[in-house]
DNA sequence: CAGTGGTCTAGACCACGCG
DNA sequence: GCGTGGTCTAGACCACTGT
């Protein structure tokens, strides 16, 4: 029932969470900690990737195992059309598309739609933590600059709906190395579309956020009358 | 850059998705499929779970690797008092019990007081796919029995607002075994309060459901004056 | 360069499912 | 009992990071 590995990985991560090892140190290399526990090395290893796939624990190639900060938690707060952490640092590129495939059908548009990208990268000091990617009608969005400010206003088309998707998913190859998490850490993924008063697609966004640091929080209210719209 | 477990894994996607491998078909043997690719088993496997992961792949001990059927996609609605696939199977158990650590703070209750759980497993044919845990204070929900239809009804208590808490994280040892689903599968976990208009909470329910086949979706409905209901 | 993790091998033995 | 997957070993060689 209890594998060496688990063994193992319960050993160290009660080391970690009683603060035998601390954040940010670096462990004993792989080949040492295999001769400690006497397994070996991929024994070892297999027992490293469980603490990877909870968050606890990072490898750096070539550098060592480390104890990752314990990251404050990311809240997303739903419903709302501004960026999902707006008080945060982060580098925004901002690109000019055209629709193709998904994003045609996220957004309502035929093939070839100008398109603005916003890719967005938020950090909390060193340490990557939201990847966002925010899709403009350009028609909606005329003339977004990095310089402006880069959540472009919306209040020239009224908002009417917004619609989030979430789900639980396995990073993609790039969104791993963005984020540097394990490609074995899943993410939450949020896909957000909001539509104005004319039915017209105004936002589409793609957010992936790590999922042993961020939730997701809906807050919904019930008026007296019960009115049940929503799902 | 293409390590081979990769290719393999590639390789048997390509197969799984073109139909060259049904669905709910049973693999060849880790031995035979090393001995097709020219690598050693553990580097089968380690191709094999990475198609676990995806929740492509079920593995059955002593039986083999199962290409799993393309299961539909379970989509929870947010904003809902209701259960949240109300037109589904479901073996549902009650138990009572009594308020202590993570529940006092979710019900807002202190340590002692008593519940009603619910624990209920939904069912689409023999494939589990949804785990719930409903929690009510007992004195609001006084006699719910598993005769009674399951889900109290809630019009004693004018509901007035729904808090839901979304978060990706892996299956505990117990949902993994439940719904079924590899360990390294990460789950859409939602965490749904209800409170009423006097601020009692009236219902606590902690959802589970497997990544690979859940999306959550909820729809913000903005008015004119841009009063946020919730959707 | 030395030290680290990344990948892979060719076996071994154990645990499970089924006839 | 036999075939399956589950776990583990004791190495090997490659790739990356620092000095």
């Amino acid at each position: 029932m209890a594998s060496r590995r688990h063994v193992i990985a319960d050993d160290l991560r009660a080391q970690i969470s009683t603060g035998r090892i601390k954040a940010g140190e670096r462990l004993p290399s792989e080949t040492q900690l295999a001769a400690r526990y006497t397994v070996s090395t991929p024994t070892l290893r297999s027992a490293l990737a469980l603490l990877q796939a909870e968050g606890l624990v990072e490898k750096v190639h070539g550098k060592g195992n480390f104890v990752r900060r314990p990251v404050q938690r990311i809240t997303y707060r739903g419903g709302s059309p501004t960026p999902p952490t707006p008080a945060l640092q982060s580098s925004i590129r901002v690109t000019r598309i055209r629709a193709r495939g998904h994003l045609c059908t996220l957004l309502r548009v035929p093939v070839g739609t100008p398109l603005t990208e916003f890719h967005c990268l938020s950090h909390d000091g060193t340490s990557p933590y939201g990847l966002a990617r925010v899709y403009i009608p350009r028609d909606l969005a005329p003339a977004v600059t990095p310089d402006e400010s880069p959540w472009p206003a919306k209040e020239a088309t009224p908002l009417a709906e917004i619609e989030e998707t979430l789900c639980a998913r396995l990073p993609t190859a790039l969104e791993a190395a963005t984020l540097r998490i394990s490609p074995t850490l899943a993410v939450l993924a949020i896909t957000r579309v909001a539509t104005d008063t004319a039915g017209r697609v105004v936002e589409a966004a793609v957010l992936a956020i790590p999922g042993d640091r961020a939730e997701a929080i809906f807050t919904t209210h019930h008026t007296a009358d019960d009115r049940r719209t929503e799902g």
